[in-house]
DNA sequence: CATTGCATGTCGTCG
DNA sequence: CGACGACGTGCAATG
């Protein structure tokens, strides 16, 4: 990793055109040749970068660009796409090199895919009397998070999400609407199960026909779990 | 902006949990108190980061921390939300920190608002004979991006993308419905208009009654401004 | 302030 | 390798 703070100016061109006027940047080199350009704000999205397989060379300014005080130009190029961008070194601060290793990568905890197996196992707050018949049931526009057998016959498809907006609500209509069409499974009723759902979520839900509801993460993981249980 | 080169394991605990165990890592700390986290892989994300308003404080090592090896904890807390980042800090190799001033900002031009400009002057790619009645055509569910005058008196609404996908065939099949509700315009035919529209777009497309339509950005700016044209 | 729709989104997973 | 959905999505424009 290459960390270089400098006197900079930087074009974009790619699926867009971006332009940075000189000004004082951190622009950091990563090992597989990735680069970043960041300001002292924004957020962590850099306002220049271009993402690898890409190769950074250095090139000679053009003769008006020594006269303008570059002194330097690295142009990264993507390997795959045509995305390029390329960067006017006017003065450099600081060029620090290290090596960092590697990275044993980072651990997750409480994502949807944990929502969805802890459902798959409480089936029960669904509704009374449901059995799981699978999780991510294939179809051919997509998996369905739970499908599950209703006691009276019928078939129950479940969406999960971590929060229900309106695309949770489109994806589990079509969904619904394929199965419909599956007399085995016939008759098909939608739910959309999340830890926080809409109101404009919850009112197309009802449009469309289709229930909604709310998970409790702690209380399904405690239930999950009864060495963590408060009682 | 100060950059730190050390050995360092992380907590993140927020709306999930993620932890980074001990490897030489980039902790950049930015003039607001925002912290990114980078190895030297992935591409611009960060393994962990803390998004300003944040503060960073100083904490002294639990014994059990120092007995490990730890010399120094950075707690970054969200001033709003109750997210928090744990830095534990073993070893530090570099420590630079530096004035970057003022960004004069990232310029940028291409987007889909100057394709949608573009359209609207040269409706004629979307069909023969067709007129603008409004860009941006205000409707209870949203606006739509151009709504146009059939020379056969009906109506055609046009949803603008750089890359059409499923998401924009339901959009625009929520505007289509929603506007053959209105006697005025009935009929009404609704056109997908994008850079390249992804094969299962089009088959949802298709199957709900809509058109699609590729746009050649370079020709329709070529088109745009005459003295850019080659011939 | 909440909502909506875009993004050079990025990132995993699965066919 | 392409397609699809999730993301600590972030972010700006808008009502």
């Amino acid at each position: 990793m290459r960390l270089v703070i400098a006197r900079c100016a930087v074009d974009y061109s790619g699926r867009l055109g971006a332009h940075l006027d000189p000004a004082r940047r951190l622009v950091l080199v990563k090992a597989d040749g990735s680069v970043l350009i960041h300001a002292d704000g924004g957020s962590y999205k850099p306002l220049n970068w271009m993402t690898p397989p890409c190769e950074l060379v250095e090139l000679e300014p053009e003769p008006a660009e020594t006269e303008a005080g570059v002194v330097m130009i690295w142009q990264v190029s993507q390997l795959k796409t045509d995305d390029r961008l390329r960067i006017q070194i006017f003065e450099v601060f600081h060029d620090l090199e290290t090596e960092l290793g590697t990275e044993p990568g980072l651990v997750k905890d409480g994502v949807e895919s944990h929502l969805q197996a802890l459902l798959a196992e409480q089936v029960e707050l669904v509704g009374p009397g449901l059995r799981l018949i699978r999780r991510e049931y294939a179809t051919a526009i997509g998996p369905i998070d739970l499908l599950l057998r209703d006691p009276s016959g019928g078939t129950v498809a479940v969406e999960v999400k971590r929060r229900g907006e309106i695309d949770g609500v489109e994806q589990l209509t079509r969904y619904v609407d394929l199965l419909k069409r599956d007399p085995t499974l016939a008759p098909v009723r939608g739910v959309l199960a999340a830890q926080a759902i809409k109101p404009q979520a919850q009112v197309l839900a009802q449009d469309r026909g289709l229930d909604c509801v709310i998970l409790d993460y702690d209380a399904m993981r405690g239930m999950d779990d009864p060495s963590l249980r408060l009682f």
